[in-house]
RNA sequence: AGGGCUGUAGCCAAGCGGUAAGGCAUCUGGUUUUGAUCCAGUGUACCGCAGGUUCGAAUCCUGCCAGCCCUGCCA
């Protein structure tokens, strides 16, 4: 690659394969591919690829497509497909020319297939999936022939026929590579090819009851594509050898420009699932709210939650491509959208557990303040707060005596600056009759806006507020993480160690300003957090934490 | 004697025979009308273990140990 036109990505084993098969003149262009099934929803381990296949691309000035490999239409869906489209998009990719489908391919795969009989290198099998997993042998022992390993060229060629045109049940048979009954490799143990399947299937309708099996379809799609490097995760390493014996046996493709499969580990984040099969279950069960609720590790939930695409490109940077098996912490998914949220966040003021401040020495009517939208960016420029007698601040801002001298919020004859304010000190507080301050009552500086008091007394603290008069109201989710375990996919039962407290939620206010904020646009709460208005409730004021500020005090 | 992979600081991850990058986390200072940000500093990593080759090994060889994956007509 030249130098100066690409980007300064870390480096990973596989751009170190591509650079050699690019300065060998293996290939002349890089050309990737994405290839969910359309089964669910995506979540971040399918954002790590679609980062390190589209990212590719983009570095290498070559392509990228996005191929659903439809090959199973039993567990495929239309929901799934527009959904995958949404969210590639979303996360700012676009691929090469039009979407791509493996049912495009389903005539070619047939005649490949059918070359492969011509060349006695596969036949159809009457062995029923009992019988077939007895011959296959173990782990330790090699497999057995099946009895229809010897039937002609001529025979099979009719009975693939056959199979193609419904003569068969499900079940009754399949096609099969015939390959080596004792190799080590499972996969090789004459693998099947073609299954029958009386499916609608979402692209082809009813034109098929004949599919074939992903080892066969996803390196011919490959082929056919001029993908230079697929790249997969780790479970697919045994079936490399499969991929490279179907293409390595069709005289179309056994060329040395063919593509080649590389694997990667999959992404593994502390405190949640990522394996479709769980997330399936938590919506089926209704433990979340659906795939895109917040919590969820999908594409969706984490737009939902407040998380750019920046952000999760970022984190796929940081995290990196190997071949280890790895336990992601949770920490750098959040360093990277805080780092990413801290830039671009307009800053604004929301009180999450409100209590009422009265401000006794001042009388007149609420006025008018300005404040930056973001303190370290003044082209962000100003915004108008208000302040006035009665404000709201946080239960959590107030103690009758602070407990040492380090307590930088609201305490009985205790000052502390009103961020963007004046600054006040308490004066007494009122309380229910549990024993909750409902009002605290305090005096203002009026010589303290956008300046220190005169007399040079120091004022640490400070703390935020909303004027009450015109304050709305507002319900803040706050999330965690959704299980309280580090693996919850080692448990038994993973629903059994979710977290009951997840989700919290709590009943504040907001400034004015916020009255008709965009959902999904992301807003710090001075000294809360990110927050950015729910996408699924845009009638009411609803706010999603995305992310709490780092804190390097309350762990005490 | 099944096979395929992987083991570098708490986590992620460079390194590919010349004497251990970087990020996250941690901790310490400084700045600060967000206990945020920002800035500066902060790590004896017996490079899974044990041998061997070499002037020199995380890097090459041998043996061992640990973890993950493979017996769907799923992908």
């Amino acid at each position: 690659m030249s130098n100066n036109e690409t980007v300064d990505r870390p480096v990973n084993f596989i751009r170190n394969i591509i650079n050699d098969d690019l300065a060998n003149h293996k290939h002349e262009q890089v050309h990737t591919r994405f290839p969910p099934e359309p089964n669910g929803y995506l979540h971040i381990g399918h954002a790590k690829s679609i980062c390190l296949n589209f990212g590719l691309a983009e570095d290498y000035k070559g392509l990228c497509n996005l191929r659903f490999d439809d090959t199973n239409p039993a567990k495929e869906d239309m929901e799934y497909v527009d959904s995958i489209k949404q969210d590639v998009q979303w996360l700012g990719f676009q691929w090469a020319g039009d979407i791509c489908y493996s049912s495009n391919y389903f005539d070619q795969f047939y005649a490949y297939a059918t070359e492969l009989i011509e060349k006695g290198l596969a036949y159809v099998c009457f062995l029923n999936s009992e019988e077939s997993r007895e011959y296959r042998g173990s782990l330790k022992e090699p497999g057995k022939d099946s009895p229809c390993r010897d039937t002609s060229v001529e025979e099979n060629l009719a009975l693939f026929s056959k199979m193609k045109n419904g003569e068969f049940k499900e079940g009754e048979c399949v096609l099969r590579a015939k390959i080596d009954m004792a190799s080590s490799f499972m996969c090789m143990r004459d693998p099947t090819l073609y299954r029958v399947r009386f499916e609608t299937h979402h692209q082809t309708g009813d034109k098929w009851c004949i599919y074939p099996m992903y080892d066969f379809a996803h390196c011919i799609s490959d082929a056919i594509e001029h993908i230079t490097h697929s790249l997969c995760t780790l479970e697919f390493q045994d079936n490399r050898r499969l991929y490279d014996w179907v293409l390595d046996h069709l005289d179309d493709f056994s060329k040395p420009d063919r593509p080649h499969q590389y694997e990667f580990s999959r992404l593994n984040l502390e405190y949640t699932v990522m394996s479709k099969r769980k997330l399936h279950q938590l919506v089926d069960d209704k433990l979340v709210e659906g795939w895109n609720d917040p919590r969820m590790p999908t594409i969706s939930g984490m737009r939902r939650r407040g998380y750019t695409p920046a952000s999760i490109r970022d984190f796929a940077e940081r995290i990196g491509i190997s071949k280890v098996d790895s336990m992601t912490e949770m920490g750098i998914l959040e360093a990277a959208v805080r780092d990413d949220l801290n830039k671009v966040a307009p800053r604004s003021m929301a009180v999450l557990d409100p209590i009422k401040l009265v401000i006794e020495n001042y009388e007149s009517e609420p006025e008018v303040l300005m404040a930056p939208i973001h303190p370290q960016n003044e082209e962000m420029g100003k915004r108008e707060i208000l302040f006035g007698r009665e404000v709201y601040i946080d239960r959590a801002d107030f103690t009758e005596v602070a407990p040492n001298g380090k307590f930088m919020r609201l305490a009985l004859d205790k000052e502390v600056r009103l961020r963007n304010a004046y600054v006040i000190k308490g004066v007494r507080a009122e309380y229910d009759a549990d024993g909750n301050v409902t009002t605290v009552y305090c005096t203002y500086d009026p010589d303290t806006h956008g300046k220190n008091p005169a007399d040079g007394r120091k004022v640490k603290g400070v703390i935020h507020f909303v004027e009450a008069s015109k304050a709305i109201p507002a319900e803040f989710r706050l999330y965690d993480r959704l299980f309280t375990v580090e693996n919850p996919a080692k448990e038994d039962d993973f629903e059994s160690v979710i977290n009951p407290e997840s989700l919290t939620i709590k009943n504040g206010f907001v400034e004015p300003g916020l009255l008709n904020s965009e959902p999904e646009k992301a807003y710090q709460f001075e000294r809360e957090g990110y927050f950015c208005r729910d996408n699924q409730s845009v009638d009411k004021q609803i706010y999603n934490r995305t992310v709490a500020l780092r804190d390097t005090w309350s762990a005490k």
